[in-house]
DNA sequence: CACCCGATCGTCT
DNA sequence: GACGATCGGGTGC
């Protein structure tokens, strides 16, 4: 079935020039060639300009897979390389928030782009996305997943902390502490060193992930990722990523415009999340046969 | 590893 | 009043 949204598509996306060093703010030394991206830190320089994001979201998404999203808290910094993208255009894209108009919730995404959009979903999660096109305009980029590449220890002890654990004394870590850290060094071989990859490639694998490891909620919603000043900042890539280290397709449990592939990723990186389509909630059951009144007693 | 299910609440119909 | 741009734990192969 044709599906509304079919002519409202954009042409095939063709890969295009990643941005040049100028416009990243890499230095022009090269970084190491495209390809899964090894653990461990990453350079982070300036944020990215804010003309960046002044393009189509389905444009912008693929040009910031290997860029570095930094957040700064009392608690220490947290760095990522994002790994995996999702395109909304806005009025145009029917799984986008922003499809039926401008909202409380949706505020930011009609605003300056280069800002974030942070909403709260399933009662329980937070996701970022980054403002696209010029204001007055609705479109963002989803950051699905990327690899944690500074703050490792803070980002595992977010993601892991037994709620509010008085109880527990050393927290999640517990012996040993940060393994993520040691990870990276040389025990990659150990059993040990085998669950600590696993751990710090879980550390920030989906969208509500990614936000629980960099410390992302609601508060940030309409930072500006532009900002040098901001404590939540974006940065050009760490890593050269050529149009053909770049996979797409669907996007993850979307349950309209399901077919449209505006889902990016680094080809072959560990620290992309898995495919999921839509599945419907089944309905809550509710009680056909009202539970027996006690005695006949009607209360409440 | 694939599939199923419960948690939990803001947002929009 | 229903539904998520999700996650983690449990079951079963």
């Amino acid at each position: 079935m044709g599906g509304g949204l079919t002519a409202a598509v954009p042409p095939e996306w063709v890969p295009g020039p990643r941005p040049s060093g100028a416009l990243s703010g890499l230095p022009s030394g090269g970084w190491p060639a495209a390809g899964p991206v090894p653990p461990g830190p990453v350079p982070s320089g300036p944020p990215l300009p804010r003309d960046f994001f002044a393009r189509p979201a389905q444009e912008v998404a693929p040009a910031l897979l290997g860029c570095v999203l930094r957040h700064e808290t009392p608690d220490g910094a947290v760095a990522v390389m994002v790994t995996e993208v999702e395109a909304y255009a806005g009025a145009a894209d029917a799984a986008s928030h922003a499809f039926r108009g401008r909202t409380a919730r949706t505020a930011v995404m009609f605003g300056e782009p280069g800002h974030a959009y942070v909403y709260f979903t399933y009662g329980m999660h937070f996701c970022v996305n980054l403002v696209c096109l010029p204001e007055g305009t609705a479109s963002a980029v989803l950051l699905r997943a990327g690899r944690v590449a500074e703050g490792a220890a803070v980002a595992a002890e977010r993601r892991y902390a037994t709620g509010g654990g008085p109880a527990g004394k050393g927290g999640p870590a517990g012996k040993g502490g940060p393994a993520a850290e040691r990870a990276s060094a040389g025990e990659a071989g150990s059993a040990a060193g085998r669950l600590a990859g696993a751990r710090e490639r879980e550390l920030a694998r989906g969208p509500a992930r990614l936000c629980q490891a960099l410390g992302i909620d609601r508060g940030l919603d309409g930072a500006d990722v532009c900002d040098p000043d901001s404590p939540l900042r974006i940065s050009g890539p760490a890593r050269a990523v050529t149009a053909a280290g770049i996979h797409r397709g669907p996007r993850v449990g979307v349950s309209r415009a399901a077919e449209i592939p505006w889902r990016f990723w680094i080809a072959g990186d560990p620290t992309v999340s898995a495919y999921r389509a839509h599945v419907p909630r089944r309905a809550a059951a509710k009680a056909v046969s009202a539970p027996a009144t006690d005695g006949g007693t009607i209360h409440r």
